[in-house]
DNA sequence: CGCCGAGTTGAACTGAATCAAGAAACGTGG
DNA sequence: CCACGTTTCTTGATTCAGTTCAACTCGGCG
């Protein structure tokens, strides 16, 4: 078994007896990897979800030929490429770590099988995946009729360590701008 | 118990025994209301998640005094204030009905207790939330670098009865436009 | 009928993208 | 530790997609 602990606050609401935290923590395992390792390549199917210790990683996409960053995990967070996770099928989507990162991967099968042994673990699947829609539709809503400054100001206020830690072009794409714009928008240009 | 069939795929995939499918099934209440029946107030607390037999819904809120659409549920989908019903605090969105629409409630304290007595039920609950994700992800991606015509190609593409079904205002604003930019697009001016 | 909300069409305006140079910052090898 | 090339970021000028404002049309309904 793991010497593990999970910080987050869906593991410690979640109230797992002794023999099925030690079932779920012995099914994950740590990997550290360096700065611009491809953890899911763009194309592939993602088979694991991944909880950061340290780093950060982002989920990335080509769109006509350019990069967008599609989603920033910071630590205590978890890394997914979702919708190939959940559906089995490949997706555009690939992650990357943007540091050296030090994370917790488990794989689908294992996890799945986790569900049908221990049903509180299945809650605790259904709440990671209730929180994955809540922070959706508050990214949704930054992005449905919102100017670039505001998208900027609502970064700035939920997780403004992205702004220092992810090259400026990617948290501009991640904002849905050009990254001129952000440059301007960071530098106070009227806007 | 309601004469009840859930047709929903999540449902179908669910598998389950007869003791719970009759506890599920009498969860759930029948209601039919008359076009622009409030189901949620905007500003409320959304308690029930509804499952749209016939008819259509949509969530709605304001954004600096204007009406802006954030979800449509057909026939067969689920309609809910998903970040208020999850965390069970008053959210800004509201749900109306757009036609006269028959569908089925169950609340959260309802749902809830079936989770923890029916561990397949919570199964059907992950899945259920899964499936969320990856239509918010579709909706998220859409609207994250694409133009006004590629969004109006999407909806086209995916659901071209909400074109026939909601009026072109709310249309706009759920695909994140102005009303006279989707007139315009439908019309096939250059755009 | 005549009103009213919904949709259309036109013209002007604007936020943000694009195009184009430079200036910093970064890392790699000498 | 410096020199070099490469990438990242900034700044300016221009263009463009989409908004806004305004006038007009259409269809439904008292």
């Amino acid at each position: 078994m793991n010497a593990f602990t999970f910080p987050h606050a869906l593991m410690r609401d979640a109230r797992l007896d002794a023999d099925t935290t030690r079932a779920f923590a012995d099914a994950w395992t740590q990997q550290n990897v360096p700065k611009g390792y491809i953890l899911v390549k763009p194309g592939a199917i993602c088979r694991h979800i991944y909880f950061i210790e340290r780093g950060l990683t982002r989920t990335f996409y080509l769109k006509d030929g350019r990069d967008v960053t599609d989603w920033i995990s910071l630590e205590e967070t978890f890394a997914v490429s979702i919708v190939s996770f959940l559906t089995g099928a490949p997706d555009i989507r690939g992650i990357e770590a943007l540091e050296p990162t030090t994370l917790w991967a488990i794989s689908r099968d294992l996890l799945e099988g986790l569900y049908t042994q221990h049903p509180v673990i299945e809650r605790f699947g259904r709440m990671l995946m209730s929180e994955g829609i809540v922070q959706m539709q508050r990214r949704f809503d930054d992005l449905h009729f919102s100017t670039a400054a505001g998208r900027y100001r609502s970064v700035m206020k939920n997780a403004p360590q992205i702004l220092q830690r992810v090259p400026l072009g990617m948290v501009a794409s991640y904002l849905g701008m050009a990254p001129e714009t952000l440059s301007r928008i960071r530098a106070g240009d009227s806007f």
